[in-house]
RNA sequence: CGGGACGUGGCGCAGCCUGGUUAGCGCGCCUGCUUUGGGAGCAGGAAGUCGGCGGUUCGAAUCCGCCCGUCCCGACCA
């Protein structure tokens, strides 16, 4: 291909716009172009990398036994009513009517239109089981599009949807999907970690995250250094303290001034204490009703954790006034003793004794509160965040804390779906069931920024060979020199013949300008063809990643490039 | 939605505080000449309702109000 038959356009200065280093490069790169917020052009040269992730996407699906279907993207109300979701899925969801009037939204996700189809075409178990996917583009109506690709509105995802008869072939359905994700994305030549994921109100540990681990990532994961043990913050379960809760000690709440002293550090440094002898009340509001929760004062409440424990979906923190109302005094002053709620304790709080708590009272907090003996708890659970100092709860080694960009999530809906629409098969004896479903999202947009995120420096973009718009770009140098332009059509074409991706920048610039380009669009290899070299029967070849050229003799050229290509290119 | 910043040729920015001729600079673009191993030089040229609407004023890119858009932090994220 000829530089100058393709839009590339590239650019010199950062766009003021971008902060992300994928956003930033992919914009200069002349890779995508932005038309709304979170919604972006796909040029030649980015649609080209988007292929190339989408036919691995497709290769390993097909190769697991999954099967490619193209659903919808405009999508009638009364699926989403069926399944209750138009109600719970908020603003998220992108609404609109028809020129009739009807209600209709553009699919986030197509767990309605998939049990919709197969409810009408699948009724017995001899159609079992099954697996449908589709590469589409879906619209999200995010709060806050951020870092270009990676949160966008408008976005292409793999969704995959499979039918199996029972649980155990939901399961086995299940490890193949989670295979075939671990092929796809060492194919893709990304630095990854599996995780386990929170699976909300279904339960069980049947969902994981593929993670592409970057500091710049959005998720934050816990990783054992010891065993294989990896989870999502929001699912990392903190290993239960050794041990009886202590026995009651002192006479009882002894109530304590503490003028205008409310956060936990502050308190702390008022009492002479440690943070973690202090016990900070958090009252939520839920769907379920206000609720407090009890957390040590030296650890972060997980959101999620108490989201399960509680069995609510809807959970944020009270504001001022409500606090106030719940119980009776300022924020910060908040407590367990006589508070008339709900009261969740996270399993550090219950073996703690003679904590400080708020009193519930304006500038005062409570002195040796124990909670066997002061308080009435509703439950004690887990709910707050792991931290790096805490033990792996599988096998008690050592945690570290990683950032990751989220480009996958395998998960087991069980039937929750076919209950709500319905989705039946008949069994050998002739008796309905319903249907187990899973359901397996890959990030086909966001897997392109991930891997400049993970392959980038001071010149721009280092694409995996598998990933990259071409495996080499080709450089003449000496634009008057017909030898030159003679050896450089030649290889050219002999490339293209050898099955070589290859960009040729023809284009009438100076070197500079095309180095930079090169370098710019991360394009794995680079052939120079110039004068001197050319006059002892010698190319130019540089990776992306080398500091330094290598000679080698133009006969051998396809053969060096053709084996770099199969040793980069894995799988 | 809360906090912060920004909006001036295609891109990056200055000018605004302290209102006053033709609104500048760099990059890019077009023409010509020269140049050709890490984003060339010279000469000429095209391109801007200064985000929009309204107000103040003899006069608004500049001051005031409202709105729209964009980005960052937070909340949120099947």
């Amino acid at each position: 291909m000829l530089f100058s038959r393709l839009l590339i356009p590239t650019l010199k200065e950062n766009p003021a716009e971008a902060e992300a280093v994928s956003h930033r490069l992919l914009l200069r790169a002349g890779m995508i172009r932005k038309l709304a917020s979170g919604i972006y052009n796909y040029l030649p040269l980015g649609l080209r990398v988007l292929r190339k992730v989408e036919r691995i996407v497709r290769q390993e699906m097909n190769r697991a036994g999954a099967q490619e279907v193209l659903m919808p993207a405009v999508q009638p109300a009364e699926l989403w009513q069926e399944s209750g979701r138009w109600q719970i899925y908020g603003k998220e969801l992108l609404r609109f009517q028809d020129r009739h009037g009807r209600e209709c939204c553009f699919g986030p996700t197509h767990e309605e239109v998939i049990t919709d189809l197969v409810r009408k075409e699948v009724h017995s178990y001899r159609q079992l089981p099954l697996n449908l996917y589709q590469i589409q583009v879906k619209f999200r109506d995010e709060i806050r599009p951020r870092f270009g690709l990676i949160r966008g509105r408008e976005f292409i995802m793999k969704d995959a949807y499979s039918f199996d008869a029972d649980e155990a072939g939901a399961e086995a359905c299940y490890r193949r999907m989670y295979d075939a994700y671990n092929r796809i994305f060492s194919r893709c030549g990304l630095t990854f970690k599996v995780v386990e994921a929170d699976s909300g109100p279904i339960g069980g540990s049947f969902s994981h995250e593929f993670m592409v681990l970057a500091d710049t990532g959005e998720d934050l994961l816990a990783s054992c250094t010891s065993c294989d043990y990896a989870a999502n913050l929001e699912k990392a379960e903190v290993a239960p303290a050794p041990g009886e809760p202590a026995p009651p000690v002192g006479n009882g709440p002894e109530p304590v001034p503490t003028p205008n002293v409310r956060t936990v550090e502050e308190v702390a440094a008022f009492l002479k204490l440690m943070p973690a002898d202090i016990v900070k009340t958090l009252i939520y509001e839920t769907d379920d009703g206000p609720a407090a929760v009890l957390i040590r004062g030296d650890h972060e409440v997980n959101e999620v954790k108490v989201k399960n424990l509680l069995g609510v979906t809807d959970l944020i923190l009270a504001g001022l006034i409500r606090v106030q109302e719940l119980t009776g005094a300022e924020v910060g002053f908040a407590g367990p003793v006589g508070l008339k709620l709900p009261i969740y304790a996270d399993q550090a709080v219950a073996r703690m004794n003679a904590m400080v708590t708020g009193a519930n009272r304006d500038n005062y907090h409570l002195l040796q509160v124990n909670l066997n003996r002061d308080v009435k708890i509703t439950a004690v659970g887990d709910l707050r965040s792991i931290t790096a100092h805490d033990p792996c709860p599988r096998c008690g080694g050592g945690l570290t804390l990683l950032h990751g960009i989220e480009v996958g999530h395998i998960f087991k809906l069980g039937l929750k779906y076919s209950k709500a629409l319905k989705a039946t098969y008949l069994d050998a004896d002739g008796k309905d069931h319903y249907l187990y479903m899973g359901c397996y999202g890959i990030g086909v947009s966001r897997i392109m920024a991930a891997a400049i995120e993970q392959g980038n420096d001071a010149n721009g973009i280092i694409f995996p060979m598998a990933l990259a718009p071409f495996q080499v770009g080709l450089i003449p140098i000496g634009h008057n020199d017909p030898a030159v332009s003679e050896c450089v059509e030649g290889l050219h074409a002999e490339l293209e013949a050898a099955g070589i991706e290859v960009l040729l920048d023809d284009r009438d610039e100076r070197p500079g300008v095309k180095f930079k380009d090169c370098d710019l669009l991360g394009l794995p290899l680079r052939v120079v063809v110039g004068a001197k070299a050319l006059a002892q029967g010698m190319a130019e070849v540089r990776h992306r990643r080398a500091p330094d050229n290598l000679m080698v003799p133009l006969p051998e050229l396809i053969a060096y490039l053709k084996d770099q290509i199969a040793q980069e290119q894995n799988g």
